[in-house]
DNA sequence: CAGTTACCTTACTTGAAGTAGGTTACTACC
DNA sequence: GGTAGTAACCTACTTCAAGTAAGGTAACTG
């Protein structure tokens, strides 16, 4: 027979098969849970060779990252790439990235937001934070928006949480915007959208 | 002179002084890269201190996390209340958001995503996913949109991220939400702050 | 088939989280 | 004013995971 059995592999591919293991064990068990130990194990191979390829557990992660953030580049690209107007490739664009973070749960999980937090207590805290602001905002639009369904009002309120985050990182970098500024400018792109479409 | 000069706190007085010192530490350094040996000094007090009173480092920065959050709570409740419309309420509990983050930068960090990882290569990366899709969305909008500053191109591009973002995480609590269901989903409540508005 | 390279290992060091058990200063009551 | 009790505090340890030094072995190459 000549069944290849060998062990040692190639470094290309040895690479691949870490990066692939390494990204199951960090969404798992959340990054700062997860050793190394434990992922060279499975890998079936001893912990150097993770040090010898990848310098730190960081840099592992990092080469998870970058894998995740190489196929949604090149996703989102693709899908918006000779759209005929503005709203179609903002439509195609948007299509992809659900459909991407849809079809690469495990990889999405590794980057977003919490990191090495999932499924800790403090990453629930956080998390109570954007819930108590969402339901504030929630409350607000039943009490104001009578003819929307609950599932719109609550998506709605993500969707002004998650924008403000955003934009409060984005203000931290432009000095000159003022608080005023920053609400009267979310204001401007939100509101119309927001609104009564009626009037 | 009556100076008191004892080393001994009672209970109440020394967590709040550990909690300011950790929630400067663990901004700074960020959470994994501090330790509790050095917060323990920087109180002057020993480390079996931090533990009687936080039982663990999450549980400190569980502390500092829920002193933000309260903080927060309050702001905003206070600022919406006897708004007399939708709109004035947005705009006031918005502009309390930014206001707050702007007065509490330091708590703010310890709390925005990235949490452990800031100014590490990790973080950076994934800050480096989000700027690729705010990129692409906003030379799309350059593209269509002329009568447009920079800045605001800038600053909606950010905007549509945040929400994608966020809107991701709520899909995953909702399976009945298809990738299609999402992206039109988005377009609604996005669209019409986003388009021309003189149509 | 000998030499070289590249894959791989065992066995260590280092550093930080968390703990066991003892000590000191404030306080209340005689 | 002395003394018992307790709340605040400490030194000195264990444990566990990241990272490393130094060397072994399979596979290719002439």
């Amino acid at each position: 027979m000549t069944v290849i059995k060998r062990k040692r592999m190639p470094r290309a591919e040895r690479e691949r098969q870490m990066i692939d293991i390494a990204e199951g064990v960090f969404a798992e068990r959340g990054y700062s849970a997860a050793s190394m130990d434990d992922i060279a194990e499975l890998v079936g191979v001893s912990k150097p060779m993770l040090y010898e390829y990848f310098n730190s557990k960081e840099g592992l992660l990092l080469a998870c990252i970058r894998q995740s953030r190489t196929a949604l580049r090149l996703s989102t690209e693709q899908a918006v790439a000779g759209a005929p107007d503005a709203e179609s490739a903002l439509y195609r664009g948007l299509l992809a990235f659900f459909v991407f973070i849809g079809e690469h749960r495990q990889g999405w999980s590794v980057l977003r937001q919490e990191l090495s937090f999932i499924g800790t207590p403090a990453a629930e805290e956080v998390e109570e934070i954007r819930r108590q602001q969402t339901d504030l905002i929630a409350a607000l639009m039943s009490t104001y928006f009578d003819g929307r369904s609950e599932l719109q009002i609550e998506a709605s309120a993500e969707f002004v949480v998650g924008a403000c985050d955003r934009l409060a990182i984005w203000c931290e970098r432009h000095d000159e915007v003022t608080p005023e500024d920053a609400a009267r400018y979310t204001m401007d792109v939100l509101w119309r959208g927001l609104a009564p479409h009626d009037s």
